[in-house]
DNA sequence: CTGAAAGCGCTAACAC
DNA sequence: GTGTTAGCGCTTTCAG
């Protein structure tokens, strides 16, 4: 089938098959500035494939100062939100033939700071963080510092999130986003709200409260009378709704700060005898494309996220000047579980 | 806040900041064989850290001739299916140390092979390769070269689906599972199936079906009076389950070769007019954890796939000799959508 | 226990 | 055009 030594093949043992130079075999496989003329080429590539040559992409990497390898930086990939935006990624990145290094930080900043480092060991070209940021000023501030030891060792950084740091991010509008849900979900005739969010650490959480409760205010109608918080999951929608259920005043629709927290919270809803959309109305953020079958068909504010992903790459490959904010609106799409109240 | 000098630290930078030879600041950083005296010791690692030192992956791979990272082959990771496998392996890769670099195949198996040998040219440690086997010998014959290719060059593969190569796999049980799911149904009162499944090439699809036969033949009653094909997604079990009911016989409950397809399904009954559970019954399989808050709730073999990612990591790691197949069994789990039939 | 020096596989001057 | 050679940043003999 072909040669095997045992050990992978060296581009010094494919130049010596094909009689040429090191430099002349280095020149043939990846063409540099110069060029190698024809005949010799097609022996150098011919000789390349039958000893089945890859190239050390680490040796490569230390000759030339820079690594193929950008870094994906979530805080849960099994999270569909965080998936989506992988899928994205990591499509972008093969059309640029760059290799995807993923962490997943489990929802822990420190983590997220302990793998930039990782990265930034790795000498990665880029890489994108995903995900809200923390409202702690001093975490806010060790990220900063490792971003910055990450660009000084050359990388690039990218954000999905809020553009709280000094670089380039795609920023989500959430508090837009959740002004239109309240103005949208005002004029359909709610009044009473419940809102289910996160820790007050996760800024998307709070921007999406923050957000929802102008609107509702310009909407001039309605008011958030319960607020539940919890875990930024499923479990998390499922215990912040069951409180309000439990101890909570009468609300006549419920709002959760993304998908995930909204489908624990009709779980919650159907463990208590209540039906959604008839009984009581929900709305999420994100619209995450396994949800859109839900029934009721939950309404939400629908983020381009395999978008995003590919935005965010595109950015990170884009060698402008300065520090850029692309900013991405949220889209209400009004589904069943929100029916129009007579 | 700290020195800069405009490009990372080397270990050289390190050595000299810190009075002793490039040999003793290998060492002392990162423990080799011989030890080195404490005070020296610890004047090294101040100096790393005042210089923000992170060694180079890049050089430590070349001068060690072996990587820590380890590769993750999906066929697509915004499908939750590969998600949760995924987010098992990185857990499990970062309790261990290892960086994994990710690669989404579009479901091709043309791009598994090519990404395989990218994962051989960035010498990873090992890869886990997730996702049904197709169905064609010549590409898993191509495969396999790649594989031994790949473990030519000192790395281990793991298999996450049919233990049709010689490598470690985590094997599914899909047959059984099918056929216990089978067995349930008849057991519950149904008669009439029609079944979903991905094109031929899919083996897990296809293993899904021949199991549910035999199951249904085994429990003597019922047969499968149906069978519509199309993508292993969400659209196409949409897409399917549109053709059932457009052109297809009379069935009195139909399953799905995967969640993800059972919940295309449940869309394309209601948009047609016909109630999942109530009308029509519905199974797939997996137990997509996003999946899980469904209503009517999904009748499902459930496979722990978090866990399963966790294994072929564990697998991956094993220093074991042959090549090992471990089984993971699926669990039926009767919800809402497959009620007693009366 | 510490230092000097020879690689690891490759690229990129620099010569011819 | 092609070959020689000096690195890239690190590990690991081999001396001392």
């Amino acid at each position: 089938m072909s040669e095997s030594t045992g050990r992978p093949a060296t581009l010094q043992d494919v130049a010596e098959a094909a009689g040429v130079s090191l430099a002349t075999a280095s020149r043939a496989i990846n063409g540099s500035a110069r060029r190698v003329k024809e005949p010799l080429r097609l022996r150098v590539l011919e000789a390349a494939t039958r000893l089945n040559y890859q190239p050390n992409l680490q040796a490569q990497a230390v000759a030339r100062g820079r690594t193929s390898v950008i870094g994906l930086l979530v805080h849960d990939i099994a999270d569909p939100y965080f998936a989506e935006i992988a899928a994205g990624v990591s499509e972008e990145a093969e059309r640029h033939g760059l290799l995807v290094t993923l962490a997943s930080t489990q929802r822990s900043p420190e983590r997220e700071i302990l793998h930039l480092a990782g990265l930034r060991a790795q000498r990665a070209q880029g890489v994108i963080i995903a995900g809200s940021r923390f409202d702690d000023d001093a975490l806010a501030a060790r990220l900063a510092a490792e971003i910055e030891l990450f660009r000084g060792s050359g990388g690039k950084v990218t954000l999905i999130s809020q553009d709280i740091h000094d670089a380039d991010t795609v920023r989500l509008e959430n508090r837009a986003g959740a002004r239109a849900l309240a103005v949208r979900l005002a004029r359909l005739g709610y009044r009473r709200f419940g809102f289910l969010t996160a820790p007050r650490a996760l800024i998307t959480s709070t921007e999406r409260l923050e957000g929802f409760l102008e609107g509702l205010e310009a909407a001039g109608g309605g008011e958030v009378v319960a607020t539940a918080v919890a875990e930024f999951t499923r479990d998390g929608g499922y215990d912040a709704m069951t409180e309000i259920l439990e101890s909570g005043p009468e609300v006549d629709c419920v709002v959760a700060a993304n998908d995930v927290m909204a489908v624990g919270a009709m779980s919650a809803m159907r463990d208590h005898g209540v039906r959604p959309a008839d009984q009581l109305a929900v709305a999420g953020f994100d619209d995450i494309a396994t949800l859109r079958d839900l029934s009721p068909a939950l309404t939400t504010v629908r983020f381009p996220l395999l978008e995003v992903g590919r935005m965010a790459m595109t950015m990170l490959l884009d060698e402008a000047e300065g520090t850029r904010v692309r900013r991405v609106r949220g889209e209400v799409i009004v589904r069943e579980t929100t029916p129009a109240r007579s």
